[in-house]
RNA sequence: CGGGCCGUAGUUCAGCUUGGUAGAACGCUUGCAUGGGGUGCAAGAGGUCGUGAGUUCGAAUCUCGCCGGCCCGACCA
């Protein structure tokens, strides 16, 4: 049997959700854990989530938030507070209704765990902490003087899916939400559009996914929220995800807990709120957007190790001096500066068969390995291998010459990764301007095994809630977003009912 | 919550139709060889066959209940 050519299969245009579980495991990111919908995230996918953690957290910290944290569990009368909301998020709560076990002996002599001890009312994990951070704000605001509240947490959420995948959609996961209250509905704007635009700078220069921000349709709207921005990413098989999202909240939420506060005028008022979040989702969309068919590819700034060294030792005797070379390379590289960090470099030391252990940071992604061996060390030189090149490619430079153009060569990498996945995206987005051309567009050519197909659809639109559905369910295609671009802004009629429209909106197949 | 399928080694699965007490591949351990490449050879560890009952001299295999999981629909950061 001859080895596969490479190392992931099925390949990305054979079956792409197989190939993103393989991915996914080839990496060692995350497991499946034996409670349904919840993962075990490896160290190797939670050092991206770290990476991802502290550059985001640098993020809020400079446009002025503070982390704190709240509780996992949420009465249920909380929910209930805005209608919207409640219906929003009723079908994918875990309630928590009693507070101990009772031991019982079975006769099998086997013990089983009873609950007991029902609670007067239930508790729900936390979907989403609007509610619960609400209340807590209601306490804290009293005076304009209070605000503006700018506040992040940390945190994990539960919400029961029924269809599970790793990253993508899972029953609990990780994410942060930042909740803040104002005094006036143009300041809280101006700080849901901010956070917006820190999520779409942030996918763009640190996970060099290109996005498109816009605005989300009522249909697609937060529940209880007035205004919902997006940030949407195109990945390898077409269609699109929501990487993030950032909530104009109005007063709903403000009059649902009673943020009240006592404004300039002596007047008591309803506080402002915003909310905006990103998930390990965002880890998911990466391994969607840049692995290749050797598994993940990981933008330089987020990727845990950046730099990997792999001393080639074939003899034994030179094997120490080798190692020690190592090291000596590691340490200097750690000084080097980058992007406001020292490099992250490992040496693998591992005494496995060289092959393999290339394939493992191959799989993981390791933007950048490096080799060193006797004869590099002789010719002061070493193997650069990029992972955005082939597995078989090498370049054999001189070691000055690498400790000089390190960095460099790290921002071609990241750079390079933006431009490929923009060029993706730039080519599978079309205007369109008929339903016949869009249906024709979101058509598999096999409806047995559907092949890659579809993109980005602009198109002009002006109907309503209703339509929107409809075409949903008919076509399986929704608006993205109206994008904010002034490349979008043009005049037209809308594709379906035929009313004038302004502006094109994002159609596409989504996560 | 409706429709289809499946629970056997760490993983993926064979064995079940035609009952006779457990197999492969990969992974793991050890040794030898190899040494700019996912290597070869050898030895080894690992399973009360999801669970309870029934039929039988005998059940992974047949029957029934229960539990768990997967896929397809409604819902989704």
């Amino acid at each position: 049997m001859s080895q596969p050519s490479t190392a992931i299969t099925p390949r990305r245009e054979e079956d792409f959700p197989e190939w993103y579980q393989q991915v996914v495991r080839a990496a060692d990111m995350a497991e499946n854990s034996e409670v349904r919908g919840c993962m075990v995230i490896k160290p190797w996918g939670y050092g991206l989530w770290e990476n991802i953690q502290r550059q985001l957290d640098e993020k809020f910290k400079e446009t002025g938030h503070v982390n704190a944290y709240f509780p996992l569990l949420i009465p249920l009368s909380y929910l209930e507070k805005e209608a919207e909301h409640a219906e929003g998020f009723a079908t994918e709560c875990a309630v928590v209704t009693h507070h101990r076990l009772e031991a019982q002996k079975q006769e099998d002599g086997t013990t089983r765990m009873v609950p007991t001890g029902e609670l007067a009312e239930p508790f729900v994990i936390r979907p989403t902490s609007e509610t619960i951070i609400g209340a807590a704000f209601a306490r804290w605001v009293e005076s304009y003087r209070d605000l503006p509240l700018l506040i992040n947490q940390w945190a994990n959420v539960m919400r029961w899916e029924m269809r599970p995948r790793l990253f993508l959609r899972t029953a609990e996961f990780l994410w942060q939400e930042g909740h803040t209250a104002h005094e006036t509905a143009e300041e809280a704007m101006q700080e849901t559009r901010l956070m917006h635009q820190v999520y779409a700078d942030f996918l763009t220069q640190h996970l060099a996914i290109p996005v498109i921000p816009g605005e989300k349709t009522e249909a697609e709207r937060f529940p209880g929220a007035l205004n919902t921005f997006t940030v949407e990413a195109m990945v390898q098989d077409r269609k699109a995800i929501q990487a993030g999202t950032s909530h104009f909240l109005g007063q709903n939420f403000a009059k649902a807990a009673n943020i009240q506060f006592l404004g300039r005028e002596n007047q008591r008022e309803f506080a402002w709120t915003t909310s905006w979040g990103v998930s390990t989702r965002l880890i998911g969309t990466m391994i969607m957007a840049h692995a290749d068919d050797d598994g993940m590819v990981l933008p330089p700034r987020v990727a845990p190790h950046q730099i990997v060294i792999l001393p080639v030792t074939p003899k034994a005797e030179t094997r120490d001096a080798v190692i020690e070379s190592c090291e000596a390379l590691a340490r200097t590289l750690r000084a080097h500066n980058w992007a406001g960090q020292g490099l992250r470099v490992h040496v693998d030391k591992r005494d496995i068969a060289g092959g393999a252990r290339n394939w493992e940071w191959i799989k993981k992604g390791v933007p950048l390995r490096i080799e060193l061996g006797p004869r590099d060390i002789e010719k002061r030189s070493v193997a650069v291998c990029r992972r955005d090149q082939g597995p078989k490619a090498k370049d054999f430079v001189p070691k000055e010459d690498f400790l000089r153009d390190v960095t460099d060569l790290l921002q071609e990498i990241q750079d390079g990764m933006l431009t490929r996945a923009q060029a993706l995206r730039d080519e599978h987005t079309h205007r369109l301007e008929t339903l016949e051309e869009m249906v024709a567009f979101f058509t598999p050519k096999n409806g047995d095994k559907p092949e890659i197909h579809g993109g980005f659809a602009l198109m002009h639109w002006a109907g309503g809630r209703e339509e929107e559905e409809r075409l949903s369910k008919e076509h399986k295609v929704t608006i993205r977003c109206i994008p904010m671009g002034d490349e979008y802004a043009e005049e037209g009629t809308c594709f379906l009912t035929g009313k004038p429209s302004q502006r094109r909106v994002v159609f596409a197949k989504s996560y």
